[in-house]
DNA sequence: GGCTTATGCGCAG
DNA sequence: TGCGCCTAAGCCA
């Protein structure tokens, strides 16, 4: 399930197995088998989620770059030599510890200067963000420089990076504005709520492993229907106001959204 | 068992 | 705007 709060998770996963290790990388599958051979047996640095991509960084320099994409997924083993079943991009195995990649979108060893150029064109991460206010303040002029409507600018990885269509419909409508809203419509104070709902909703995220947004639910094990207001909810009354959940195509993506609620 | 759908995004045109 | 990627879950029969 990749947004952003499930990035972070493989991360954390990543840095507690396989960080300060040698990590031997094989490709079952085949494809990734030549940049496997680049780092394999090196020891990991470090492990970090930018957005919904993951960076695994390793002694001289090279780094791996995974995006999940839509199919992409994680599975991990207790033991270095568990059974390879279906395909398997590759596989990364440190003493017992074994993590097995499928379908990502991307899964490539790049340079540093060439991740460089990957980190200077995301948008800022609500995860990662700083003491004070810069990352807020990066996305809100973002926004504010855009005409395009706001559904779209929370979708783009350029101007805030992690939130996918889940979040996105939930955080509009959390903060009652309409999808539609152009950008350069929104106050510095609208947007900073939902910035700072963005770093509170995947916060959740990270801890419970489900993309829960109703506040009432946090602490509680909700099932999928029950998790959201608006995603996946068409047709039904919204529970705050009664109106009937809207669904229709934005760029391709389904966008959810109450029209009693959002203005 | 088969069909549809999905939390994403790069690319061609 | 539409296609392709290439996997698994959910649903139906």
């Amino acid at each position: 399930m990749p947004e952003g709060h499930t990035v972070h998770r493989i991360a954390n996963a990543f840095q507690s197995d396989f960080a300060g290790r040698p990590v031997t990388v094989t490709s079952p599958q085949g494809r990734f088998n030549s940049d496997a051979a680049l780092i394999s047996g090196l020891v990991l640095k470090r492990a970090r989620a930018i957005g919904k991509q993951m960076f695994l960084e390793f002694d001289g320099g090279a780094i791996v770059r995974i995006h999940l994409g839509i199919y992409g997924k994680w599975q991990f083993h207790d033991s270095a030599d568990a059974e390879v079943t279906g395909q398997v991009r590759a596989r990364f195995t440190a003493g017992k510890n074994c993590a097995d990649l499928r379908g990502p979108t991307i899964c490539e060893v790049i340079t540093k200067t060439e991740a460089k150029t990957v980190f200077n064109r995301l948008g800022p991460d609500p995860l990662n963000a700083n003491p004070g206010n810069r990352e807020a303040q990066r996305f809100i002029s973002r926004v504010q420089a855009s005409k395009s409507p706001l559904g779209l600018l929370l979708m783009n990885q350029d101007v805030i990076a992690g939130i996918g269509n889940v979040y996105r419909a939930e955080l509009l409508f959390r903060a009652q504005i309409t999808p539609h809203r152009p950008g350069n419509q929104c106050t510095t104070e609208e947007l900073q709520a939902i910035w700072d709902d963005s770093v509170k909703l995947l916060r959740i995220g990270v801890k419970t492993g489900f993309m829960i947004t109703k506040e009432k639910l946090f602490r509680k094990n909700p099932t999928k229907a029950e998790r959201n207001w608006v995603y996946k909810r068409e047709g039904s009354p919204c529970e705050r106001c009664g109106a009937s959940v809207q669904i229709e195509l934005m760029a391709t993506r389904k966008l959810y959204w109450c029209p009693g609620c959002q203005k």
